[in-house]
DNA sequence: GCATAACCGCGTACAACGTACCCAGTTGGA
DNA sequence: TCCAACTGGGTACGTTGTACGCGGTTATGC
């Protein structure tokens, strides 16, 4: 019944204050967590092997997380306080969307495992809801709620879809237990015969592009994020764009 | 060796063809683990399940398949598949790219599960080829190949990210083992607390929109993605807009 | 025609997982 | 001072992917 009550881990209290105090935290439990899976990915990351990374027993995570689900929740919105957001209505909407834009990137690019947890339903940790207030913010002085809503989502997609494709093709060599040549010797092989059959032009197309990239990932990124930002920018009123013109280019920082 | 030669589930042969005739069927073994994965989630398609629904003991699954991250691999691409991309560089590409775009929303809301399976490096399998090429086809004729990447890319993370969120916010309550009116009713007290508190006054907005949303899913889907495909439109030579202009409002269908 | 190697389905077994349950020790409030 | 409410954590259970090996089946070389 008391249990049933608190389904949500954000309305839990950490701890009900009576008996001895708690050696551990949540928080000491959830650093111990992210680390392990950013080394090992989240996999690795068992009750067991964190309990063992901060000193304590397996069981004695279950006194301050009901579950291994739940504490990827507050490993997910642990990462979401990585991004930086100060500020953030700064003025110059194409500024902070751009910032945020890299950081939530880069945030991606460290914790690669993030592209692993399902959102099964949604979850607003503290992190998270403080991020949707300062981003969404900065839209919200031109536009109405649901206009706001459909372009944060249109970026934030471009975002993430741009991390999970960086994180799938370079890195997350983990789960094969190939090393990055292994496995680049294995699939070559495979991508070869492809090429050769001849009944993939397109693909082959791609496959030499890829084999001679004239742009770097953070370029390529940024291209397809000024893009993105421009085609927001023709959602907003004029009146908008007054920091910085469409049309002009500026540099890329 | 000669196991550690088709690390690649699409270079190992179904069958060596020299014993006895196989009484199952890749094919056969990937449907069920679908029908599974559709009605209980991909973590109830564990091998011993997939086995029983065609009447098979657990092991004879590792005759077809080397592992389960393998078949998941078969299952993914065969989801591929059912998406209709027949004739499709069509010559209208506004016309495609929508059909496309429905069709891979459509396939992702028959089979939510496909949001947890991360590639963990890419998997080309015979209809992911099939698609990239006839995808990517559409707007060969008009743009550079790493241009055209840059789209579809673009596309690809629009649809994923709303299909994304339609999963997380209206189905897959198969995980919490709520149903949706209980789950409604624990975390309506916590959003109720939220917006209460008064220190969120987007997410307090976004709530009110979300209890009284003017625009259907599907429609707000299509608005989305009309924004994205103008936003392409723009990347395109002046020349390919010609059997629908860009400023002309057409009809939904 | 027949021995044999290469396959078949699958039962058994094992390590690793999340976690229910229990117990001895600790502590703040009465 | 006592006891309820906690603490850390050991043991144990059900479930998972899958390594291994067995007895039967079949295409192939002689």
């Amino acid at each position: 019944m008391t249990d049933a009550e608190y389904v949500n881990i954000w309305m839990r209290p950490e701890r009900p204050a009576r008996g001895p105090k708690p050696v551990y935290s949540r928080a000491q439990i959830t650093e111990a967590a992210v680390r392990i899976a950013d080394a090992e990915g989240l996999e690795a990351a068992t009750m067991r092997r964190i309990a063992a990374e901060i000193g304590a027993g397996a069981m004695s995570l279950y006194r301050y997380v009901p579950s291994r689900d739940n504490l990827v929740e507050l490993m997910a919105d642990r990462l979401m306080g990585e991004i930086d957001v100060t500020g953030m209505p700064s003025g110059d909407w194409r500024a902070d969307l751009t910032q945020y834009a890299d950081g939530l990137r880069a945030m991606w690019l460290r914790h690669p495992w993030i592209a692993t947890v399902q959102r099964s339903l949604p979850s607003f940790g503290p992190n998270q809801l403080l991020l949707i207030e300062r981003l969404m913010g900065v839209l919200d002085v031109f536009v109405s709620i649901d206009e706001n809503l459909s372009l944060v989502a249109m970026l934030n997609s471009y975002i993430e879809g741009a991390a999970r494709e960086e994180i799938s093709s370079a890195g997350e060599f983990r789960r094969s237990g190939l090393s990055e040549s292994e496995w680049m010797a294995r699939s070559y092989s495979y991508i070869d015969r492809l090429v050769k059959s001849g009944e993939y032009p397109i693909f082959t197309k791609i496959v030499m592009e890829a084999r001679q990239p004239h742009l770097s990932r953070d370029d390529q990124f940024r291209y397809g994020l000024r893009r993105v930002l421009d085609c927001i920018a023709t959602a907003l009123p004029s009146t908008a764009e007054s920091p910085r013109p469409a049309h002009r280019e500026g540099q890329a920082r």
